[in-house]
DNA sequence: TCGGGACTTTATCAATTGATCATTCACATT
DNA sequence: AATGTGAATGATCAATTGATAAAGTCCCGA
């Protein structure tokens, strides 16, 4: 569980969008902000934005529906609180530890962080699932206010590694959502997964395993 | 386009519930059901089953929302038929043109259907990615009846493969979906990759580039 | 020309949706 | 104890939803 200790302050920038006033929320009222972001984010990955109901949220999160659009002024703003959140979490398992001589190892700790980060929320993934298909103004939100910096660390590591022969022959403009679909979608997908194969449960090692194997799919040149 | 020579009563096991007489309609009726279910597969597709509506999916196809209850019996039997038309399309590109001595061979011809259905059809990928974000009847349906046998040949394949050391090391349990999405996403997330890399066009020379890359990507014993 | 079935069109239904309001509650400060 | 403020609660709004009913249209065979 990550959720647990997160700053209270995190979805300030985002979900005050003017009216409700979200510069001095000291007491535990945040509390039910929590709850409701955690439930908006089941639903919201399960449904959908247009399948899933301000009550059926109320509902998880043990709250009234109006209490919504108290906290936040309105479905909407409750869905960029919950991408705020998800890609809160997202940095924190991208973050360069360090400075990276080799693009190689900078890919791999790339690969390693999305890999152990999809199988910890892979409700990012099928909340961006439902909203990728078609243009949209939520996913262009997301994209302008979230995604950006991930795509170009992404872009600059693989040409990095094109640059040096290391990459698989795969399209040039289709590399990087390929890379996208190969980490994320098995831990999206996971309760079909599930219904094949029965109950996971993916330990470090098996991951770290499993991520080592994407970068030697996708960097053939590693080996030769 | 694929769409335009397809058999009439290739709905008639689904749309019909028991409800509407499926069994005679001989006319031109048919081009009704048809238009509704090119413009159902749009709206699907887009928005997902529960924001889809019936009214935006019956003025795309030039219809009167009624209409979609009188060809179909209700909105999820729409969604049926839409799938159901859909897979038709896909068993065309993944039909063994042969039989296969090589497991190689029929994994790459394998690779190639599905990359040209998606590039063609990104549609089935995206209604998909709406309903297999959880548990949920639609996608039990849509597995039970239509998956199962594109699943268990991949695994059939994959599992011949793996035997023969040619697989790449990603974890067992990850491997089909893993492929799924490295094959699918890319397509499914066309619009996103058209707004960063602007407007794009595979020839089929290019996909069969793109294609033979993912199979090396994951068949690296091939090299050995 | 008439009758009847297939299909279309218009009107309308109950249910659900997101949102808003007025009231009430909890609680801290004076 | 009085008061004021932030939050919770219940009622209710207009809009939209999928579905149905009923009237209308078309066309073919008798």
């Amino acid at each position: 569980m990550i959720i647990g200790g997160l700053p209270r302050l995190l979805c300030s920038n985002v979900s005050g969008v003017g009216d409700v006033g979200s510069d001095a929320p000291d007491s535990l009222d945040l509390d039910i902000r929590r709850q409701l972001i955690d439930a908006a984010t089941v639903e919201f990955a399960r449904n959908g934005f247009a399948g899933a109901s301000t009550r059926a949220i109320a509902i998880r999160a043990g709250a009234h529906q109006p209490q919504i659009n108290y906290h936040f002024s309105s479905k909407e703003a409750l869905w960029r609180a919950v991408v705020d959140d998800l890609f809160t979490q997202l940095s924190a398992f991208l973050e360069p530890e360090g400075t990276f001589d080799d693009p190689v190892d900078e890919f791999r700790q790339w690969v390693l962080g999305l890999v152990l980060f999809s199988a910890e929320r892979p409700e990012l993934s099928r909340l961006i699932m439902h909203e990728a298909a078609s243009y949209n103004d939520r996913m262009n939100w997301l994209v302008d206010t979230f995604a950006r910096p991930f795509v170009d660390r992404r872009d600059r590591i693989w040409a990095a590694l094109k640059a040096r022969g290391f990459t698989q022959a795969i399209d040039d403009k289709l590399a990087e959502s390929t890379l996208l679909g190969a980490i994320t979608i098995p831990f999206a997908l996971m309760p079909h997964v599930e219904r094949i194969h029965g109950p996971v449960d993916f330990d470090r090692e098996t991951l770290e395993r499993h991520a080592e194997g994407l970068v030697r799919a996708f960097l053939p040149g590693l080996d030769g």
